[in-house]
DNA sequence: ATTATCTATAGATCTATAGATAATGC
DNA sequence: ATTATCTATAGATCTATAGATAATGC
């Protein structure tokens, strides 16, 4: 009715629709998928979600695997590939004694830094991937996308625990990324289970003890297949 | 046809029957759901893969909601209740001075020992518990069916560590759930990183080095908040 | 003249219910 | 006489496509 009167057409480039429908849709699916997995999350609620017609997704995406594919894949590289500077740049500062704890923190750091400082659609996407680790679609992404960064942070171990045999590598990485992910995943529970003295989305208190506590538990490997050397209390034998 | 020959009527009675078919729906929802979560599966795909029609699975359970509830409970009392005596049988048997090694050894071989040695329906109860954990729904039955076996286990650590801050101990114990929870979950992501070499199945393998692991995790913590006492080589500061 | 967005709609499922049939139970 | 199982079907979604409309682009 009121025409005219701060009329703002806007004028935006294709270029510009483009991309801003692009992000706007990945940012709703990122958000939707994170809660409700792939199978939990309609098209229209996308669509609906970001209040436009169901049908456009399908002009911008091949169909909904498509959709989830490209959400993954959008920040993938920059996690990826900012974690290989910062373990490169660790590696380069070390020299030739690197430790398990520095790799750990240039690893894990790095990470829940950009999730933390990246706000919301970052941590959506953290919450996203660790709601989709622990499934058959989403191991086979993460392995698509995450393997350089994590072999290389697992060569970085090996130079620091020369004596270690490969499997004590593996599944200690095993652990630490187990914890990343529930951490990642920010399901409240240690809100409840604390009583709500911690929660699940202070990273900063994560960080303060993820990267010690994985470095331990690595170093400790290294006696825990050797027979016990201190006398066992309350044998079966 | 052949009317008569080895004709076996089984003859078993309706609460037999009740129960067996009962238990069928429960492990392929509890398969199914473990690959594809709550809303990847259809009651069609139950049913198909009982071999019955989808309208019994209504008759038996009231939706698709009560049905997963109910594979969830089903097993959730025998590992909470088995835990629970493990920690109570350690606590006794520790006396004054339980150990962080020897709680976190009741706790988690007492679960990988129950699914490992309960076949192919406690790994999928273990493969759906690990993929429920990380989604709303999940962490929701984990709260309610869990809560105390874990806050039995908070309390053993609480007086192994009295010196700890709460904090502390509850952090620690997420990064052990984590690592558990990956565990469980069997994606084969450590099968692909390691090239074959470990075996996202052998919990045996993990048993060997998760209890070691974790429980000198906890102890690094002790001093994870204090200043650094090592020199810091490239602080930025 | 091209590209972004919407309208209309087909076809496939999926959940859930009502009611019929075929077993077991005393 | 009760309980387990199946048949038939309603109603709601959901994905995906074809084709129309309304913007931007030279």
């Amino acid at each position: 009715m009121a025409e005219g009167i701060s009329a703002k057409p806007v004028r935006r480039s294709k270029a510009e629709q483009r991309a801003e429908s692009l992000e706007q849709i990945l940012d709703a699916a990122e958000y939707l998928f994170s809660k409700h997995g792939l199978y939990g999350v309609t098209l229209r609620d996308v669509a609906q979600r970001v209040g436009i017609h169901t049908t456009l997704l399908h002009y911008y995406f091949k169909d909904k695997n498509h959709l989830f594919e490209e959400v993954f894949a959008r920040r993938a590289g920059v996690t990826s590939g900012r974690r290989i500077v910062a373990l490169e740049q660790y590696e380069k500062a070390a020299g030739k004694n690197p430790t398990v704890e520095g790799a750990l923190h240039a690893f894990l750091d790095t990470d829940l830094d950009l999730y933390y400082q990246g706000g919301p659609p970052w941590m959506n996407y953290a919450a996203f991937c660790a709601r989709v680790s622990n499934t058959p679609e989403g191991a086979r992404l993460m392995d698509q996308h995450f393997d350089p960064v994590v072999l290389k942070l697992i060569s970085i171990l090996r130079r620091a625990l020369p004596d270690y045999s490969e499997e004590d590598l593996f599944w200690g990485y095993h652990f630490v990324t187990g914890a990343l992910m529930n951490t990642l995943a920010r399901t409240g529970r240690i809100d409840k289970l604390s009583a709500g003295l911690c929660h699940s989305d202070d990273f900063p208190e994560v960080k303060k003890r993820i990267g010690k506590f994985m470095a331990a538990g690595f170093l400790a490997l290294k006696d825990a297949h050797a027979a016990p050397r201190k006398r066992r209390r309350k044998s079966k034998s």
